[in-house]
RNA sequence: CGGGGUGUAGCGCAGCUUGGUAGCGCGGCUGGUUUGGGACCAGUAGGUCGUAGGUUCGAAUCCUAUCACCCCGACCA
């Protein structure tokens, strides 16, 4: 990818109305800008990385036999009448109406619309268990909207619903989709821990949240020493106490922040029964399907990872969400014609002809600008060309402080993993 | 919704106390010198001072209303 074609919307000073790192390095570094409250739009760097994690999400899914779906994010008030939920969900629910004045809204979440497709679908418990997701924009209507995407109004989100005929069957692919889960933030890179949780406004029986570990958190969960803890909603209620400071000493619990990444709930007939999704069972009996559904913020993951792991200079991704695998920068690459043409052989060797997604810098810059461009969006893997280099035919290569001369045919070897 | 803060050029800000028709840094554009960690010189463009009303000879500045955004809280994935 050149430069001049994948632009690099980079700030020099600090936004205004950012208060976190995660969100004033997301603008400084040119992966969003906002629209309006709780609004951002999506630049290509930023795009770049919904894609990385939409990708890595896929494949887990696809993996527990979960299959991508797309529906609408306009949604009919009739379906949400039925689940009794456009009287409950309050004014978090964005309610708009359609030129026949129909109430409509913007879809939350989908559970309404999941269970519409499955009950016209789906007859016998032969077609079961079934399993499906999407990944798509969201809409709630925060009281406060802060953080930048952390708690943005409209977000990406995956969604997946699991149906079935027994509940053993439930339990099963929920364990499924909790080491789906497992596998996609350990792929992401994240510090993670799993909680058990509260099904709050979506609703069902058991529930466990996924947690990316940061001081800058919203949630607070009381951990011990091994990877499951719980959020302090349940502890309170387990323990019966609304001390935190008690019951952590009498735990033996350690408090931590967390920012809230995944969610599953097991939703049971919460959903089926209210609006009539049944099935036939081998004895010809009509029984409610049982459905569980597990969520994940995708755009919220990237704002975590920048809580966990950066610095006021710049990004430090994790290595699955490097938005390149290196960048060339040319010195004078614009002038010199020799330093341009050397510059694109090596982009064409390693980025063409190995298939790496390298980033040639051909802007007309100075090497400080665009360095201090590369730490801001962090890119590691910097390869500096300049007359000597071309002249005798290397590459400096740069990560962090360590500057080594290489020569042209050693590169490679720098790229393999 | 309660409390606090901020709206002035693309971005970051000063000016407001004490009214006299707008300025700085960065960025942009033109030309030139440069290019190994945010260069320099010369020139140039760009602003209904959030919006509406009021006071005044005169308002970015004073008054009233209103809108937007940010922070804390309540609430929430």
């Amino acid at each position: 990818m050149k430069a001049s074609i994948f632009p690099i919307f980079t700030l020099k000073d600090d936004p205004s109305d950012a208060e976190i790192l995660s969100h004033k390095l997301m603008i400084k570094a040119g992966l969003i800008r906002k629209l309006n409250a709780g609004l951002y739009t999506w630049l290509p760097l930023g795009m770049k990385l919904v894609s990385k994690i939409s990708k890595i999400i896929i494949e887990e899914m696809n993996n527990i036999g979960s299959m991508e779906i797309l529906m609408p994010s306009i949604q009919p008030a009739d379906l949400w009448k039925e689940s009794e939920r456009w009287d409950q969900y309050g004014p978090e629910l964005l309610r708009i109406q359609d030129r026949h004045e129909r109430d409509f809204c913007f879809g939350p979440t989908f559970e309404e619309v999941i269970t519409d497709i499955i009950r016209k679908e789906i007859n016998s418990y032969k077609q079961l268990p079934l399993n499906l997701f999407q990944i798509s924009t969201k809409f709630r209507d925060e009281i406060r909207p802060r953080f930048g995407v952390i708690r943005a109004r409209e977000f990406i989100m995956k969604d997946a619903y699991s149906f079935h005929s027994n509940q053993e069957c439930l339990n099963v692919t929920y364990e499924k989709y909790k080491s789906a889960y497992i596998n996609i933030f350990n792929r992401l890179g994240l510090d993670f821990r799993i909680v058990e949780a509260d099904s709050g406004n979506i609703g069902g029986n058991e529930s466990h949240e996924f947690h990316v570990i940061a001081e800058t958190g919203e949630d607070d969960l009381l951990l011990d020493d091994s990877m499951v803890g719980m959020n302090v909603e349940i502890a309170k209620r387990k323990y019966g106490h609304d001390n935190i400071d008690d019951i952590l000493k009498e735990k033996n619990l350690k408090h931590v922040k967390g920012i809230e990444v995944g969610h599953i709930f097991k939703l049971g007939d919460k959903y089926s029964s209210k609006m009539k999704a049944m099935i036939n069972t081998k004895e010809s009996q009509n029984i409610n399907i049982l459905m569980g559904c597990y969520g994940i913020g995708v755009t919220r993951i990237i704002a975590a990872a920048i809580e966990q792991n950066s610095s006021n200079d710049g990004i430090i991704w994790p290595e699955a969400l490097e938005p390149f695998k290196a960048v060339i920068a040319a010195i004078d690459g614009n002038k010199n014609s020799e330093i341009k043409k050397y510059s694109e052989e090596i982009y064409q060797m390693i980025s063409k002809d190995n298939n790496l997604d390298i980033l040639l810098d051909d802007r007309d810059l100075r090497l400080g600008n665009k360095i201090n461009d590369y730490e801001l969006i962090g890119i590691k893997k910097i390869l500096i060309i300049g007359k000597d280099e071309t002249t005798n035919k290397t590459i400096t290569l740069k990560i962090n402080n360590d500057k080594k001369l290489i020569p042209i045919n050693e590169l490679l070897s720098y790229f393999s993993d």
